[in-house]
DNA sequence: TACGTAATTTATAATTATTCTAAAATAGAG
DNA sequence: CTCTATTTTAGAATAATTATAAATTACGTA
């Protein structure tokens, strides 16, 4: 269990304290292979079956926010009510399954887009998303 | 005025009356040479503005979904709270402003985007919507 | 280790967007 | 013009998020 020593490093270099809760949301969120894609209100469902005690939807909604702000979650654009965040932080695209409410990473390098439209005057291109609504078929 | 006659044509087809309030909304959404790019909010306003009388939340919001039912209107993908509508209902994309929360459509043919990852199983695509966000140079 | 204090968590209230409800107003057929 | 189904409306209900402020906790210092 290192993975915890480096949680708490890193919420220490930002200034914040590794408090139990924290290090909670950091486990779900860092600690596993591949991208996890989630709302808020299915983050607090997996941390409090996971440790059998409820966590404060403020905490939840105060480290997550953190958490985006230094960098380490995106906010994906999607519509729709409730807001979605992502731990790939690295340019990347989505399949999107509206019914399952479910997100797949695309690589950005699967992705080749050649657009011309001029850039609107005094503006210059911040990030480029590419969302792929998907269907069951038939 | 045919325009008119035109929004009171298209209501009656779909089974709605025209009503003042229908017709109101139709006009703000339909008689312009351009997209336009709204929230309920921001409809809300013109609307009120333009006849100096006020219009029901509950109106809009259910005028509005039935045109974005009968395929009048598109709901756009966006982070954040609020719903954006967009009266360009061809397959296009958008640039878009955080700052400024403005959207400026691309031609769909002004985007050329070659994907190679393999659609999910069982799955089709429905669409593909590619949002490049802008900002300030500087 | 114990203390003191600032940071954090928490329950709950406030806010905001949207949907629901049911009474009053209206459209339009006859 | 009358009658009735449809529509509008104000306000209530719901849902997501943010704010508040009291209780708890982390941790530097003694
Ligand atoms: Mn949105
Ligand atoms: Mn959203
Ligand atoms: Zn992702
Ligand atoms: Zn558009």
């Amino acid at each position: 269990m290192k993975q915890l020593e480096f949680h708490k490093e890193r919420l220490r270099t930002f200034g914040l304290r590794p408090t139990k809760q924290r290090l909670d949301i950091c486990r779900i969120l860092f600690d596993r292979k591949n991208t996890f894609h989630f709302t808020i209100e299915k983050l607090k469902k997996i941390i409090e079956k996971n440790n059998k005690k409820k966590i404060s939807l403020a905490t939840l909604y105060n480290t997550i926010h953190v958490l985006k702000k230094k960098g380490y979650l995106k906010e994906i654009s999607l519509k729709g009510n409730k807001t979605f965040f992502d731990t790939n932080t690295k340019k990347h695209h989505h399949f999107y399954d509206e019914g399952m409410s479910q997100l797949i990473d695309i690589d950005d390098k699967n992705i080749s887009l050649n657009y011309l439209p001029k850039i609107p005057n005094g503006k210059k291109i911040k990030s480029i998303e590419v969302l792929v609504k998907i269907e069951k078929t038939n």
